[in-house]
DNA sequence: GCACAAATTGAATCGTGGTTCAGTTATTGC
DNA sequence: GCAATAACTGAACCACGATTCAATTTGTGC
């Protein structure tokens, strides 16, 4: 029985699944969901379209491993910023400019991953990134609201309302520039959304002051 | 010299056009952008495909006049409501839940026109409808920053962020049931952008109760 | 009714981009 | 090196939806 799937070719085939998802974040990040089509990113990846097919059944499924992998990172990111907050309010503090930050810099391809449909399909990949991101937000306004630091609410609400509003105020019909001002947006924007929560200005002022992120809140 | 167009035809032209407006209005309310496709909006229109062709020179033309009429009729719908008001305050308080209610009922024509990319060009036309509809909340901001009755800050920052909340709170992966809680949805969710502006909570939702938009606030 | 022009039709055409597959190359165990 | 199998290639294929256009109908002025 010639033929037995050896350990080093699992490897290159492993290596390769990645390959191809990291091509499609690249072209998303470049270009929005529009631009991750197949022969593009399997060019990327360094394949033919065909073999694409070995690796992913269909571009839906591409499509959505890439929102997948997304969502975990930015997911555990959020969490982890959070964690090592000294409080509930304070880590939900940091857990919103965490995502701020990030959203900040790879813009396009979280806008992409957050708000450009692609098809029926892809779209509850896409709908179970936006739900993760309120249900961490919610869970921590929820905490931050039990504690006493914010007025009652509904904190489902609150948290789809802030995803909502930081997207449109740091990536949606943003301001064009934001070179070097990014910092400053992304506090100003915490700020509004503290405020909406309901903390106090000069609270929410000194929150986001003394606030300091882990040092991978903006990368990967 | 037959033929010289008469009055009675231009009227007939007149009402195709907006015929096939009113079908792509449909189709998108109905199915969203992806909905709108040449050959069934020409059938819900009660006209051939080709006929389309001389109402419009390309698909990219319908859709563009589709989203400046919904530009069009909501910012005026905002503008009527916020001059009604007594003040500044209730008069920013008026656009935002008239945008909140008019974007509760037609859910899916609202978000298809903020929200949903078809191509590079309509994206112009979706762009300006968002950067309106900012526009017009960044003005009534900022009269009530100087009237004293918000604190200072960033009126454009601020008026993007509450586009984006609303649309989120209200439209994106809102909860999926909505029927008769319409109403409390819309008051929750202004109560929670006036907080982002600076309202204090008890005086947001005073001004909240005792808001009363105009009767169309929330029809076409 | 007739000549003329505009308007309309809908089937054929075209472009784009995902998917397939016959042929080729790599890998493995002996 | 050889047989057996998997992986890979890329050009051909296909589906879908916008666009075109030759043929037809409708409207106008006399």
């Amino acid at each position: 029985m010639p033929y037995r799937r050896t350990e080093n070719v699992t490897r290159r085939l492993a290596a390769r699944h990645a390959a191809i998802i990291a091509a499609a974040r690249e072209a998303a990040s470049e270009g929005g969901m529009a631009a991750v089509q197949i022969a593009p990113v399997a060019r990327r990846a360094g394949i033919a379209a065909g073999t694409l097919y070995r690796y992913f059944p269909g571009k839906t499924d591409l499509v959505a491993a890439l929102l997948g992998e997304i969502s975990t990172g930015e997911i555990a990111a959020l969490r982890r910023a959070a964690d090592v907050a000294p409080g509930p309010l304070s880590a939900l503090c940091a857990a919103i400019m965490t995502f701020a930050a990030r959203a900040s810099r790879n813009r396009r391809l979280v806008f992409a991953a957050i708000a450009e449909p692609v098809n029926a399909e892809v779209d509850a990949a896409r709908l179970s990134f936006r739900k993760a991101l309120a249900a961490e937000l919610t869970l921590r306004i929820a905490a931050a609201v039990a504690g006493g630091h914010l007025p009652e609410q509904d904190a489902a609400l609150a948290g789809a309302a802030i995803v909502g509003l930081l997207i449109e105020a740091l990536i949606g019909s943003l301001a064009p520039d934001a070179s070097g001002r990014e910092r400053l947006m992304v506090q100003s924007s915490t700020l509004v959304a503290l405020r909406a929560l309901g903390v106090a200005d000069a609270r929410a002022r000194g929150l986001v002051v003394q606030t300091t992120l882990p040092a991978d809140a903006a990368s990967p």
